[in-house]
DNA sequence: TGAAGGATTTGT
DNA sequence: CAAATCCTTCAC
């Protein structure tokens, strides 16, 4: 579970429902070459965040599960949220709210524009402290094993063929390709 | 210094 | 299917 803390306090939910993982030998990752400006931060240790601009418009986030020095990181590709960013309620029909609330974070792209994630967030810890910006929270009850589907991910000229994402079943916030 | 292209999204 | 839009990477 993603939770997103704003600069005045709010703080947000997201039941992660959709990754895919970037590792060393795998030519989609962006530290597939070399370690440079853009990918640094996908060489520290596990638990920072690697977040970069994408197509000009868009940021993605991702997190780095590896060990420092190892190029990898997962994407998050879409979250579940807890409830509706007030600018988001303005802008849909109160009959049509559940189901919008479970479309407003899908896809990477407009996951990080509805929690206000961008490049300043590039390397950060994620930590659970009061002044955090973004943290991890491990619910008691996991998903279960029947309901993870594991398939190839999206959007890639390169390793197209390499089955590293993973998502939850029939969810509607996941990517539908 | 320039050109090509990208882990996306939206509208035609 | 192409545009939006800008940053990164790589070639010269």
């Amino acid at each position: 579970m993603l939770v997103r803390q704003l600069e005045d306090g709010t703080c947000y939910r997201g039941t992660i429902v959709e990754t895919e993982a970037y590792a060393p030998g795998d030519p989609a990752c962006h530290a597939y070459k070399r370690q440079t400006p853009r990918n640094r931060a996908m060489f520290k240790a596990a638990g920072h965040m690697y977040v970069y601009l994408i197509y000009g418009m868009y940021h993605c986030l991702n997190i780095v599960t590896d060990a420092a020095g190892v190029g990898s990181a997962v994407l998050v590709r879409a979250v579940a949220l807890d409830r509706l960013p007030p600018r988001e309620i303005d802008q849909k029909k109160i009959n049509q709210k559940q189901r919008q609330l479970h479309r407003v974070a899908a896809g990477p792209g407009l996951l990080c524009r509805v929690l206000h994630i961008d490049r300043r967030h590039d390397g950060l810890p994620l930590v659970a402290q009061s002044q955090s910006p973004l943290w991890l929270d491990f619910p008691e009850q996991g998903l279960s094993p029947e309901d993870l589907v594991q398939t190839t991910r999206i959007g890639l000229t390169q390793g197209a063929d390499i089955p590293w994402r993973w998502y939850w079943r029939n969810h509607p916030a996941v990517s539908k390709r």
